[in-house]
DNA sequence: ACATATTTCGTTATAATTCATTAAATTTCA
DNA sequence: TGAAATTTAATGAATTATAACGAAATATGT
């Protein structure tokens, strides 16, 4: 990995979750740990984060705190969602066209994403930005942009859905339910992900374990264990479902 | 293959990849470690790439922020654009729905904006910025996203806006000229533009006058005087043929 | 509180890449 | 053919990445 590109994102990774730890960089990047040091000193030394013992931390908690439940949510529960990303990526082959969601456990999977020829298709202009920081090409559905969320949604970004056609598909949700299904808060966004979904040969879900059991006000989709990813079962009435689990 | 077309292929890398190692380009091009490294010293010098250490990165990177005002002020003709810009605005009416190409013009004409109920289509993530910041709805072409001019391009962007249908649209040009018409550097910029116009109503070309008898590589549209707004018309030849000019 | 592990840190040393330079081989075109 | 431009190869120097290790800071257990 070329040496800008990894200070690149390390200010990315640090600017996103208000703190990474050394070792953390170091898987994402895949250096040793004298490199992320060296590399921490130097953007120390020009300001671009501040270093802690352990890790790294974001320089401003004022300009980045306009979009608190992006960033909180980006914080929560990140080795799950790491967990569940690289159980995800085993599942993509070489030149296939993949959907990602907009949301925190499809960022982590577009970090993760290590297949040559794979085309990556998405309604989320973060998650177009680290699959180029990757080295692959991004595909986004256009329609009403919004700012909030860094996303596409709507009418326009639906019908462009409706056109392409998807391998393979990865979502994020807000809540898992045996009887409810998965679900998210807002209207638009379940439309839309509904959409992709139809799109995909394969569809899959990821949802940290906090998830389970948690119904927001719009389901988008039926409860479907073959096509669920998470860390860790912990409730009985979701085990022995065929649930898949990536256990460390 | 081609001195011309290396130098094109590793332009088009850098720019779609934003870094690409310099392995990767003599993969990319089948040629030596030596070529190359010529490549990118000439393509640096020419301020087409940024040179970095074990390759070479888009130039748009330097500064990652957001802060496209800032930018845009610094550039060439501000000044010009902006009477350009206050000029454009004037055509706008209530409820129309506008295209807005991508370019430093139609940037300075992102903010200008001022007319109720406006919807505003574009290919630029940065003037779909501009406009919400501005307080209108965006609505933006998906397609491939090219990182360096932070724009959609590609089949995916043409088709989409094959779909649509716009009252009126404004356009940027490298080039203004009698025989050649409008144009651009760039085959795919200039394909999205030629699309774009056939969308539109009206479409109006914005050019200050440091473009006026400049020709680049690919022409988007026959001259039309009746359509294209500059700040002041200087050469003999171009004046008297009906184009609107924005003076102060 | 104390002593003992464990982790993290900074330094130094070493290995691996990448670079600029030069010269040789190759192609192009007159 | 022969000169100019281009591509390639070869080199030692410079930069960067990694490994090793003792010191400092934290965590743990009694």
């Amino acid at each position: 990995m070329l040496k800008e590109a990894r200070l690149n994102r390390i200010i990315e990774a640090v600017n996103e979750r208000r703190f990474v730890s050394l070792h953390a960089l170091m898987e994402l990047t895949h250096s040793s740990e004298s490199t992320i040091r060296a590399d921490l000193v130097e953007l120390a030394e020009s300001g671009k984060i501040h270093r802690i013992r352990g890790g790294a931390q974001a320089i401003n908690d004022e300009s980045l705190s306009y979009e608190p439940s992006l960033e909180d949510k980006l914080g929560l529960h990140f080795a799950e969602k790491r967990l569940i990303a690289q159980k995800a990526v085993t599942l993509v082959r070489p030149n296939m066209a993949v959907y990602l969601d907009a949301g925190t456990s499809t960022h982590a999977l577009a970090e993760e994403l290590d297949a040559p020829g794979i085309k990556i298709f998405t309604n989320s202009m973060h998650v177009a930005r680290k699959v180029i920081a990757n080295g692959y090409k991004a595909y986004v559905v256009g329609g009403e942009f919004k700012f909030s969320t860094d996303a596409f949604i709507g009418p326009m970004a639906q019908d462009t859905l409706s056109r392409f056609h998807f391998d393979l598909g990865f979502f994020g949700t807000n809540g898992v339910s045996l009887d409810q299904g998965f679900t998210t808060p807002d209207v638009e966004e379940a439309a839309i992900k509904a959409k992709a979904m139809e799109q995909c040969k394969e569809a899959y879900v990821l949802a940290d374990s906090s998830k389970f059991g948690v119904v927001t006000s719009v389901s988008f989709h039926p409860f479907d264990p073959s096509h669920l990813i998470t860390d860790h079962v912990y409730q009985d009435e979701y085990r022995n479902l065929g649930i898949l689990e990536a256990k460390p």
